[in-house]
DNA sequence: GACCGTCTCTACCAAATGGTAGAGAAACTT
DNA sequence: AAGTTTCTCTACCATTTGGTAGAGACGGTC
């Protein structure tokens, strides 16, 4: 029962357990019985607990920033690229909602590791500003605050993706088609505020 | 050095400790010191972590509830209205972040609990659903969908107040002022969505 | 065949944690 | 004054958990 190399799958067993379990309650063991393999197997890949879960989350980073590069660059210029970039971001929340609850305990966990993730997603951000506003000033766009925005957007998925509480208490079931119907309205809003 | 009672000072000091460390990570010794009493006196008031967890949630719903009820029921009708349940959810937000945060663990440590929550609030939604929809109806608000604003509403609440990592990668520092601003926004945008 | 690096395993340990047992103090009741 | 209730304390325990030590298996290389 391989295929995949012992450390990616315990990797994958992890991100599995920290996102559904949250990190603290995840021990070990429960990775390790998961992937079929001893605990002290988990120890050989990584020294430790804090290890693996920083080996998880820098993973995480990386896919969500290289998917999401890939998706804006594809598209045509104007309203259709900002559109991309949230559907891109809004992706990864929907196939594994496990993936944004991690970003939640990344604070306590380690504050270094949280400078770095903010490290690496700000360039990002600032790129997205950066093209945000020189759409503006080429007259494709709307002029508006693009940082708010950018910030707006984002905490709208993140809240609704992590929050099932908060989507029942609304009436709604958690689930993929929620998730649709905000990305829907975000983007009206969106459209609303930029579009030329 | 009391003035309130043990019981209450536990609730205060357990809330803060969920709230900025998880409730995993907190353990009973460590609220114990925080108040200033011995472990065991935690375990005569409540009679296990569990339980005292439970009583935190449970205050804490009935605050937001009680104070966004009587927010709301102080504004004059119209947009106004909307505005004051607004303010009235980032409120406790801003005082107290822990307290959101306590929400996102609920659905993990007690699926019961958190039916029971969901019981709570739902009412209020429903109310408020209601009361839009009958502004609406008076042509005193413009019409959509206010289930789907809702929902919207307070992700972005819920997702501003609890992730500073991504508040830090937009370029903000996580505080008072950056909720403000994005309350303002999310206002914006539901008067463009509401206002007649 | 001897050697070596890679990988996984079976014990084992020290620390932390939730919880129990039961005693002592203080206040109220009779 | 004696008894009872309320409240807080000092030990103590059982379990879990992250982590260590070290051995065995397997494949390639000399």
């Amino acid at each position: 029962m391989s295929g995949k190399p012992t450390r990616e799958r315990i990797l994958e067993e992890a991100l599995d357990h920290f996102g559904t379990s949250g990190i603290d309650a995840t021990s070990l063991d429960d990775i390790a019985r998961g992937v079929g393999v001893a605990k002290q197997t988990l120890l050989y890949w990584f020294t430790s607990k804090e290890e693996l879960v920083i080996a998880v989350l820098q993973r995480v980073a990386d896919e969500l920033v290289v998917e999401v590069g890939a998706a804006v660059r594809s598209a045509p210029h104007g309203f259709a690229r900002v559109e991309a970039a949230v559907t891109a971001v809004f992706r990864p929340a929907v196939r594994r909602p496990a993936l944004l609850g991690l970003v939640r305990e990344l604070n306590r966990l380690s504050p270094e590791l949280a400078d770095a993730v903010v490290l690496r997603m700000k360039p990002l951000v600032d790129l997205a500003v950066a093209y945000l506003e020189a759409e503006m000033d080429a007259g494709r766009l709307r002029r508006a605050d693009a940082r708010l925005l950018m910030a707006f957007a984002y905490s709208t998925v993140v809240g609704v993706a992590t929050e099932p509480v908060a989507l029942r208490a609304v009436g709604w079931e958690p689930g993929v088609a929620s998730l649709r119907k905000l990305r829907a309205e975000l983007l009206a809003f969106l459209r609303a505020a930029l579009a030329a």
